[in-house]
DNA sequence: GATTCAAATGCAAATCATTTGCAAATAACA
DNA sequence: TGTTATTTGCAAATGATTTGCATTTGAATC
């Protein structure tokens, strides 16, 4: 796992190092709030608005995602090959789908619309294996 | 356009088709308020609590889809038909996606992950042709 | 290493979308 | 038309996120 480097322009520290070691270590989108509490278990102290501050700024460099979650208020934040992802609507799994067939249509959605592509974010729902035999 | 039928088991109420009849208008997915503001300039009065209320039962009933858009932190609302969409990043406007790319895709996830596929929801972003101009 | 200064942090208070309690209004149906 | 559960409106509560400001700290320079 490469680390990831804190975007030119910005001082490194320990609040912010912290806080991208989290997101690399999560297997799927995660809160602001989930990211306070997995800090303060590793005995970091840290602010949440500090976190809120970082993760705005992160995903204004484009090193985050932010994405929303059905049936959740709040946001959660991932390294962007983690932003696209099934969620059991039973359990609330999540499983991130990687080699995202997106990328097939990308050449499709430009010649249609025009649009110069820059992102995208594709949430499915479902339910999952276990929670189907159930 | 087909009228939109109230859900088996809810009462019909003139404030419930008010919504229902924004949302059957609306271009794209909109906000609570913009409901609000939508049905104020109709002469229609309304309570934005009536307004959130009658979004989540038909969201629960699957009438209508709650999805966010990146740099808001507010939801918006749309019909099934118009959940898949393009944001520009630079003016803001947004073209639904029609003829769906990922249902091309659905047996493929269903395979890998085994997941009982009940939703989707697809956001693009990028910059509209006009902006391109610029 | 000490000095300097803007960037970053922490805390508490503010904000804003959304939710909730409760009394009053109103559909649906006998 | 009367009955009753559902729906509404209002105001207050909630909860995530943001912001102001004093303090701390990185990193560039001496």
């Amino acid at each position: 796992m490469a680390e990831l480097k804190i975007p030119e322009g910005y001082r490194k520290t320990k609040q912010r190092e912290a806080i991208l070691k989290v997101l690399e270590k999560a297997e799927y989108p995660i809160s602001a709030e989930h990211i306070f509490m997995e800090l303060k278990k590793k005995g970091i102290n840290i602010s949440l608005s500090t976190i809120y501050r970082n993760l705005e700024m992160l995903t204004k460099e484009g090193l985050v995602v932010k994405s929303y979650m059905i049936n959740e208020d709040k946001a959660r934040y991932a390294l962007p090959d983690k932003k696209n992802y099934l969620v059991c609507e039973k359990c609330g799994k999540i499983v991130i789908i990687d080699n995202c067939p997106f990328d097939k249509f990308k050449e499709e959605l430009i010649e249609v619309h025009g649009f110069d592509i820059t992102g995208h974010s594709i949430e499915v729902y479902g339910i999952c294996p276990e929670c189907q035999k159930k």
